[in-house]
DNA sequence: CCTTTATTTAGACCAATCGTCTAATTAATT
DNA sequence: AATTAATTAGACGATTGGTCTAAATAAAGG
């Protein structure tokens, strides 16, 4: 499924032609991701990872100092990647404030049917592995929630102003509890195999922002 | 710290004195149960309960077939352990039925801080793990939580009644809204090393339930 | 009593898998 | 041609989950 059927050449790279030999580290991200988002760390084996890429182990330690040190790699890649899924959401001022929320949980919805509620948050997974993961990742996971808090804080601050919201609860403590029940309410799809807990969680969000 | 010091007597126990020699398997449930709410399924080896409850790997299959169904008897075993302690809040009739919700909460944020926020919930635990594990185990899990549901919605209805609840929800949702939000509190809980997510959630979901 | 049976513990063992590391291979650079 | 940089191959030791045989002890039956 994940199939690289590049046969790769020992040895050091030729130089200009093939623009660079760099996607073997971008494979390892890639697959690692997929993995990781439905399995977690702790499971998940690096024998996995590299069968699924075809990637010698050798070629791993390579680009990566171990496996903590890919792992934050994951966490920084996933940070981002999801950031900007969720700016496509919420920078779409086509759509009203809590419009924008609602579209992110839509799109959040299809993603998780599309893998038949198999993979969820890797930065929820990795938090609630954290007992058993290097303590180094915890600050990683906090600031990824952190970012992704201000950039929902910031469409509810919008939600405001446009007379959406109640103006009484702060963005800031709305947009938390919002991604403390997020995580849960995927956990739950996982759990349920259906989108039923997020538009659970989504639907007593909206009515709770709504209300004063 | 698990000590179990009992010197352990090879050979068939002595019948009628010594209450029966059936504390190895609570033994074992005990220490599973500890290292199951910390670091999940995946990650506990067997061998690591074993030295903590001084059992041998002999004794182990002797209580349980394996792994797989030393796991089901832990969900079990901590379905009907949280039940209790759910229950010696919700059925506090010396409170008003919201109260009683926030006597559980408060229960469990000192369970937590107890362990130093490193003990979280182990159906949690388990469903975010539900791709590495054993398919038997979903259903467990999906019933933990519908008995769970049903106690909350069982005091949200009684809220209702008293009028400390909106008329407008079902009991039975804001209860489903009630697990799906506090699972990804615990989670935070943990990451972040702190009770306040918890206290976040409980005064969103408060807020929720009593306003229309 | 003495033998047989039931219950429990001891721990060696195996295949599989973990993360790490050294050596070999190839191309670029000098 | 020699040296250095980049990459891959796969051996390695430790650990895992799970199984299995043997030993120890008490109960049960005659």
């Amino acid at each position: 499924m994940e199939s690289t059927p590049v046969k790769r050449k020992r040895g050091r790279p030729p130089k200009s032609q093939n623009a660079g030999y760099q996607d073997t580290r971008q494979t390892l991200i890639r697959v690692g991701l997929a993995a990781l988002t439905e399995k977690g760390y702790s499971y998940t084996g690096l024998d996995e990872i590299l069968r699924q890429a075809s990637v010698p182990k050798g070629s791993f330690y390579h680009y990566f100092e171990n496996k903590e040190a890919f792992g934050k790699v994951l966490i920084e890649a996933y940070g981002r990647f999801f950031a900007e899924k969720l700016e496509r959401s919420l920078s779409d001022t086509s759509l009203q404030p809590l419009a924008r929320i609602q579209a992110f949980v839509d799109d959040a919805k299809a993603g998780m049917q599309k893998f038949d509620y198999r993979r969820g948050c890797l930065i929820g997974n990795l938090g609630q592995e954290m007992a058993a993961l290097p303590e180094s990742f915890r600050n990683l996971l906090r600031e990824t929630f952190q970012d992704w808090e201000a950039r929902i804080a910031r469409v509810l601050g919008e939600a405001q102003q446009a007379g959406e919201v109640s103006g009484q609860a702060a963005p800031g403590s709305m947009a938390q509890f919002f991604w403390i029940g997020w995580e849960g309410a995927v956990l739950r799809a996982k759990l349920e195999k259906s989108s039923q807990p997020l538009d659970q969680f989504a639907e007593g969000f909206m009515a709770l922002v709504r209300s004063s």
